[in-house]
Parts: C-alpha cells; structure tokens; sequence
DNA sequence: ATGCCTATTATTAATAGA
C-alpha cells in the first residue's frame, strides 16, 4: 500500500533558543523526518524530552556552541548508521548524523560555511565537500533509497540568489564550491525543490540584517537530494516561509519534500 | 570595505554565522 512521506530540513540556529518555534512547527507541519542543524548544543542539553512529548524519537550529535545535526521521526527512533562523514579523522565539528527511518537512508549534514575566502576555513570547506562526494558516491553504490538533506551553504545558481553579483566572491557562491555541488549533482541525485520548481525564485534563508526577510533578499541553500532509487517517488516540495515572520525565528525556514513510497 | 542581527560562551566583549 504507497503512502506519504513527508521529510523536512531546518537549519533551526540553536535548538534551546528556538525550542519553541521547533515544536509549533513540528505540531503544524507534521513531518513525519526532520533533519536539524545547527543545534549550538552539546549533546547534553539536546532537548529530548520535549521533543518526545511531541510525537517525535531523535538521535543527535551535539557541540559545545556551533554545529549539531539530529533525524528527528514521528513515532519512532531513527536507527543510526553513522554520526561522522568518512575520511578526515581530525575532523571534530558535528556535521553530519546517518540514519535508517521509514525504509530510507537519510543522511543530515550540515556544510561548512567557508568564509572568508580564500583562506583556511574555505579549504576546509572544499575538503568537507569531497568528502561527502565520496561518501554520496557510496550511498549510490547500495542503490538503497537515500535522502541527503541539509544546510549545504551553497546557492548552485544565479537563480538562488536575490543579487547574484553582490555574492561572486562569496564562499557561498564561488565557482569551486557552485562545481562542487554540480559534480555532486552529476553522480545522479535529484535537487528536489528546484525539480518541482523549475525557473522559479525560491529560498530558503533571509539574513537579519537589513530587514532581508521583508525585502525577500534570500538565498536558497538548504536542499534535499534524492537519489535515483526515490526520485520517481517525488511529489511535492516547498519551504515554509511563514516560520520565518515568526517571533525569534531561524534565519531558515523548513524546506520539505513529500514522497509516495 | 564594513556594519547591520543573533546565539553562545564567558563576564560585557569575542566569535561565528551567511
């Protein structure tokens, strides 16, 4: 029997400062997976309970003020496959959490930002995206039904960006990291929102600066990526801007994708 | 070229974010 899925990322920027805005938005949205990052937490003050009473088992990997990532599922705990993307044992940031949930792969990361570029933190950037090349690139190998879902830090096109010009030399936005994603693309994952939205401007973050939500200054560079196994399976995607006007908001809002599978 | 605004941490200022 096909159901629906539905499954969200939110960069939620601090998970104890935007508890609530968390949990109004779990009870009206009903995502059945959620993918968070940026928790701003160490794994100690994740809060669990809260997150329980409202329907929704979690499994998460904090820090100490920046990072953390969790899967969040609505009546079950996702079950872990990795909470560490391969191939830099030095690497301490909690970027990426791997679980199985609802016969999916879903994969949560959180990339780095990169600014200033040129400079140590875009290379780590740069590295940080090979690295999940490969691993992307081994998630297809299984041919299993997977998500990678997140806050990339990268708008791929000129189309993501409310004044491209203003950002070339972004670490957002230079051509490496524009190719990187490209090249991610090109192993055959489907950018949902703008597969479902060809042509059209949407984004999925408005900086607080400068009254940007209000101008509809945003950018787009929270995505989920589907792969070949559950592309087909698509049927809707959008951002829930609404969560942005709000009272203390993230400086994202949730971006979602509904599957029938 | 820089600040704007916000959360966190450590003590009212620094850091990082994008």
């Amino acid at each position: 029997m096909p159901k629906t899925l539905k499954i969200a990322t939110f960069n939620i920027n601090g998970v104890r400062a935007r508890l609530s805005r968390l949990l109004e938005w779990l009870e009206e949205a009903k995502p059945d997976v959620v993918c968070l990052q940026e928790l701003k937490a160490p794994a100690e003050s994740f809060p669990e309970g809260a997150i329980r009473d409202a329907g929704y088992g979690a499994i998460w990997h904090g820090q100490k003020s920046w990072n953390g990532v969790a899967i969040l599922a609505r009546g079950e705990l996702p079950i872990e496959r990795r909470r560490v993307l391969p191939g830099d044992p030095e690497d301490v940031h909690s970027r990426y959490i791997e679980a199985d949930v609802r016969g999916l792969v879903v994969g949560c990361l959180y990339l780095p930002n990169g600014n200033p570029a040129p400079g140590p933190k875009f290379d780590y950037k740069l590295r940080w995206f090979d690295r999940l090349h490969a691993h992307a690139g081994d998630l297809l190998k299984s041919r299993a039904p997977v998500v990678l879902a997140g806050d990339y830090n990268v708008m791929p096109t000129d189309l993501d960006v409310y004044a491209p010009e203003r950002w070339r030399d972004d670490a957002l936005f230079r051509p490496e990291v524009r190719d990187a994603y490209a090249n991610l693309l090109a192993q055959g994952w489907t950018d949902a929102l703008r597969t479902m939205h060809p042509g059209e401007r949407i984004y999925t973050f408005w900086d607080y600066f400068r009254n940007a939500f209000a101008r509809n200054a945003g950018l787009r560079i929270d995505h989920l990526l589907l792969s070949p196994a559950l592309a087909p399976a698509l049927r809707a995607a959008g951002v829930d801007c609404h969560a942005r006007a709000k009272e203390k908001p993230s400086d994202h809002a949730p971006t979602w994708v509904t599957l029938t599978v």
